[in-house]
DNA sequence: ATGTTAACCGTAAACGTTTACGTAAAATAC
DNA sequence: GTATTTTACGTAAACGTTTACGGTTAACAT
């Protein structure tokens, strides 16, 4: 019940694995009776090539690594289905690894997947891999190529190519949105100030305001860092104390802003009608939570599916990929918790 | 800047790969002055054995294929996360494939993963698959340890392992809380009739009821085919219509209960006074929605990590595992949707 | 001095492929 | 009938390992 192979094959037609394998592929140096002597045999035996063989002999493997830092983040779930499609249409097999934002076992898989022979290496890092960045660069092989998705790390000596969403873009529109929708006092309950990401968003949205005359107030701008529903919730509350209250709130995350909806619900605050919500990524809960959540939507699949097209049409010429910094078109996705006039239907962007 | 490998270490030494290859195993046939001498140099060029050819030498991958419905499902998340953390434990990676609940790339996947080498594969077969139980049987190979995950399906000559939630024990405990906390009158959403896990949880519910001599109403019990929130909302509707109307509703999934809430609120039904809402899978949604759901927890890290032990421990005996049918704890976690009672803070049931 | 043993290392086969090169027989050329 | 080409296949090396087996040298015993 073993796996068959050249030499059973070789053996069976008292021939040789040379042969075999000429006959197989169709080279014009084998004679006709001999190519359907020997393909009915390795079709009586069920004949596989061994993939191991093949990727030892080709020093390739057809397996990409992608590492990421959760799993059960729906964006990232999009951007590995997306990258699968993709990897599947051009007999490519995708490696998994979570760092759980651990940034020494990101570092870990990355050297792990080069021993493994990968083909490329693909990762969504986390906030904290670019505190190793020089680490980091250090292990970049240019022998293999290596995509940043959703994230720009500026390296010294490389330059390494990225992937990421029109985050810039994307919060401008949102912000419009708001605007022409006449609210007029908008909070932000932003990242870090160490994370990038969070300070595109954080500026787009200043850079927004200040280019239509709204009210900047720095009280409306509060930094998150635990990202769950339960700060999103506080935080809300705590922008209701104030004074001046804020009139629409622009959340890092739709985990933020679903705790939020349900801080205002808590304090008897409604949406749309008194406060605007808008989240970001335009996740799962956007359209489950109530009100239904307006988001703006990153394309995961998209990203996905181009991060491996352009790793693919690099893969064989065996070195890095173009070092350009690739950004994916963003969209507001509207729902209730914007709109203050009714919604006719539902918006369901997803499929 | 290429691999460095044995015969590089060996020519610098002016000795054989073999030789390099005992003194990086330690073997006692080599001398304390060669196996320093040779440590020294791989050191130098940071050799790392190519894990390609170990495969080929030993015929062994630590590669292990998992096949999957929809990786944007919680539960699929929760599931792989434990695998990944007890695969990655031992020294094996996982290689991922999504079916897109369609059964014919199910069995694409499974061969292919055979080709591929793989020292086990694990399946989360979608409900499809069942209807080319025959086609599978034969794909299934006794040399490799095969695992079918959530979902039972019977063979006519082999007898497949399988690993499953215990979901009537989960469905009679949340229909017991249900009545425990006073209601009387409780439907069921449930999934289609041809499928074995709705089937034994809409068993579960019928059983619950009449061994408490519950009201068992045809009229209550619903079949789902859609399983999204708009499906879930129509049919609360159409329930809260009834002459008859229940006080509870159990349902397949959380989406599904997701649905029946916005449904209800729609109809002006208050939750969790009026009618209680229960769902299934304790998947995210459920924390975030309004009324938090109470919802029956599958152990998806724990049913992740316990598939990858059992079958790392039968890798190595090349045989298939112990035939059972492993059956994992869920839970009841109750939230707002079925509590009377205002619970006292909040049911931090995931980490 | 010879035999035995241990220490140390090289040779070669094996895992399953592909393919450059060599070679025998048959076919063609003149 | 000899030279040349073509046809068709075998040999062996290569990818990077591990390891059974063999061989050489030196140490030790008798």
């Amino acid at each position: 019940m073993t796996k068959t192979t050249l030499k059973d094959i070789a053996k069976a037609l008292n021939t040789t694995i040379a042969t075999v394998s000429r006959a197989l592929h169709d080279k014009p140096e084998i004679s006709d009776s001999m190519k359907n002597r020997v393909k009915e045999v390795a079709n009586l035996y069920s004949y596989k090539p061994n993939a191991t063989a093949l990727s030892l002999k080709f020093q390739k493997s057809y397996r990409i690594g992608v590492i990421f830092p959760k799993l059960s983040h729906y964006y990232v779930t999009q951007i590995l289905s997306g990258m699968l499609i993709e990897a599947g249409k051009n007999g490519y097999k995708m490696l998994i690894a979570e760092s759980n934002y651990n940034q020494f076992k990101e570092l870990e898989y990355i050297k792990e997947f080069y021993e493994l022979n990968v083909d490329a290496i693909l990762i969504l890092p986390s906030r904290k891999l670019s505190l190793v960045k020089d680490k980091l660069e250090n292990l970049i092989r240019d022998d293999i190529p290596f995509l940043i998705i959703d994230r720009i790390i500026k390296f010294d000596q490389k330059t390494v190519p990225s992937i990421a969403s029109d985050d810039y873009g994307g919060t401008t529109e949102g912000i419009k949105h708001l605007i022409d929708n006449g609210y007029k006092k908008i909070a932000h309950l932003r990242g870090e100030e160490s994370s990038t990401l969070a300070n595109v968003r954080y500026y787009a949205y200043r850079d927004c305001l200040l280019k239509n005359n709204m009210e900047l107030n720095p009280d409306w701008v509060i930094l998150c860092n635990k990202f769950n529903k339960a700060e999103g919730e506080a935080l809300a509350i705590r922008l209701m104390s104030l004074e001046n209250r804020p009139d629409a709130i622009f959340c890092i995350s739709d985990v933020v802003a679903v705790g939020v909806l349900s801080g205002l619900k808590k304090a008897g605050i409604r949406v749309p009608e008194d406060v605007a919500v808008l989240g970001f990524s335009n996740s799962d809960l956007a359209e489950v939570c109530y009100p239904t959540l307006s988001s703006i939507h990153q394309p995961g699949v998209a990203i996905g599916k181009k991060s491996i097209r352009l790793l693919l049409s690099n893969i064989n010429m065996k070195k890095n990929i173009s070092r350009e910094n690739i950004v994916m078109k963003t969209k507001v996705i509207v729902r209730e918790s914007t709109s203050r006039i009714a919604l006719s239907g539902t918006n369901s962007f997803r499929t």
